[in-house]
DNA sequence: GGTATGGGGCGATACGTTTCTTCGTAAAGC
DNA sequence: GCTTTACGAAGAAACGTATCGCCCCATACC
């Protein structure tokens, strides 16, 4: 039951129809009346994939993150990229488009198979191979996270440097002297906010103690939180997301009384109620890179094409890891 | 750069270049290598619209969850959609598929802009309209949940019966008397529950007290908590997930300990790790329910047309809220 | 009466594949 | 020498839509 048939039933012909249904051509209120009645009696539904052909616009997005692992998905774990795919996907569908999460490399050739207006790119690498391709092929690529020396039409980012010094400041005005700094070193933003680390240890004088692990090792995390409480700080601030449990246990084997001997605060959700931690608000970046992405895909041709950026605020919850009593 | 252009650079006519990057049709393997080379060197890629239309394969499954309540993604909210969706995205990638979120109902029309494979339904309404719709269509249906009386070509769910047995007979084990219920009534599953836990209460002779509460109304969780401690439970069940803050903040008011006064466990991925926890096991029901479809998907026509069916396990992790010391 | 004018509608083409059928040729069988 | 078989490749017809341009017929206008 494709568009012919409707044009039977209506006995008009292919090019009525069409215009009826879309609102297009000059037609009498009458006939359009006419052809919507009748495509509805025959519960014609116009064929996608035709449409998609015809008009080079499929209503699909794609979502991806470039692995720095090798395995696909690393991302997928964490809290922070699930609510950005949420609010993705609900953003997308509140403009029109549906939303497909591809992994960027694949046994099947799934980006072959899916006809894309547009990308989003989470922290994407440097001179990202994919995004080239994509480009190429002509598909705007918005990315998540500076998208640094890759070409895109626009990109979503946290401050992390300010984010970082935000973090510091509120644990200093808590009496915090010796801060120590946990980072993931392979982690999304982490090089950033080591140098924006040390860059405030550097502006207030104090000694930068900082210990760096690789997330993807199991473990790594709780080896470097016991070296990082070892070297004795005072207050320590996890980059890495979700990793309050690691430094809470390595506290408490070292009898150290959060927050009374050691200040804490943590990046993430906030998954523990009483940790302090640093929101990096994944559910503004998600919808704001569709956004961006959907204005791209409209004006295409139209508008300025410098890329277009905003930065996504973080939010601190003040909670009782950090409160000295 | 169509198929046209690497025929007429590779010197062949359009039927070969797609023999050959297909590897169908009989073409010596000279020819092959040839024409997947001047492919390469264009960097040629197939239109996916095309091969839609023509083979009536995209290649995309769709996933939905038919609202109970009005509001789009109430599930979104519950980790257990969260990982459901999490490992069908995988799953659905490891075979091949690409897997679109989809609200049921949108002011834009989403689902006729995607042309879908196959979709899954999360927790159908009875006679749902939507899957009746898809199946008129010509689109195979796998439902996640009972489908009660729609006619799907598979489902997968848990054994609720069965699992909410298991959490009382271990509460029971552990020396309650007096176990009392926690439901939200228009959870998915709920009255599977209720309905094993009162066939439970009337095999060993024992009270059913159970309190019921909208999930979607704000405090209401809470408030049916607060009655339910109040008739006087030595355990509780909390059947709804995430429900685990409400019972625990009621006992603290009531100055009852857990679990000396209180024993407690509670749907749930087990966010809080001292609470007892039954988990459905959301990733295994995705990964399932996506491996049912695109079963269905591609015995097309040969197989038997009986629905597939699939029983999701649970898995009873025991914690400190439901031991008695 | 001839010609602008404009509303109403249709024919035909293009989008880029896949695939069914056909065709020629060369080797093999009798 | 004539027919069968197999191989290698190509022609052309779909798939179902959107849209450009054209045609026809009234009515109105000079």
């Amino acid at each position: 039951m494709g568009i012919r048939d409707v044009a039977a039933a209506a006995g008009v012909s292919i090019t009525t129809v069409s215009d009826a249904l879309n609102g297009k051509g000059r037609l009498p209120d009458t006939t359009r009346v006419h052809v919507r009645e009748v495509a509805d009696r025959l519960g014609y539904r116009p064929s996608a994939a035709a449409r998609t052909l015809r008009t080079g616009r499929s209503g699909l997005l794609g979502l991806t993150t470039t692995m720095r692992s090798t395995e696909p998905f690393a991302l997928t774990e964490f809290a922070w990229f699930a609510e950005l795919v949420r609010s993705a996907t609900a953003t997308a569908l509140d403009l029109g488009y549906a939303l497909v999460v591809l992994p960027a490399s694949s046994p099947h050739d799934v980006w072959g198979n899916v006809a894309l207006d547009g990308t989003i790119v989470v922290d994407p690498a440097d001179d990202d191979p994919l995004v080239h391709e994509l480009l190429r092929r002509g598909v705007p690529v918005v990315s998540g996270g500076h998208p640094g020396s890759t070409p895109v039409y626009g990109w979503v980012d946290n401050d992390h440097v300010a984010a970082v010094r935000s973090v510091l400041d509120h644990l200093a005005d808590a009496g915090a002297e010796r801060i120590g700094l946990l980072a993931a070193a392979d982690g999304p933003g982490a090089d950033k906010g080591v140098a924006g680390y040390r860059a405030w240890c550097a502006d207030r004088g104090v000694p930068a103690i900082t210990e760096e692990y690789e997330a993807r090792t199991p473990g790594a995390g709780r080896a470097a939180a016991a070296r990082l409480l070892d070297r004795g700080p005072d207050a320590v601030f996890g980059l890495h997301e979700g990793c309050a449990p690691e430094l809470l246990d390595a506290a408490r084997e070292r009898a150290l009384r959060v927050p009374d001997d050691l200040l804490l605060a943590c990046c993430g959700e906030g998954a523990d109620p009483s940790v302090t931690s640093l929101s990096l608000q994944p559910a503004l970046a998600g919808a704001w890179a569709v956004e961006l992405l959907v204005g791209v895909i409209e004006d295409a041709g139209a508008g300025p094409l410098l890329p277009a950026q905003r930065t996504v605020p973080t939010r601190l919850s003040v909670r009782d890891s950090s409160t000295r009593r």
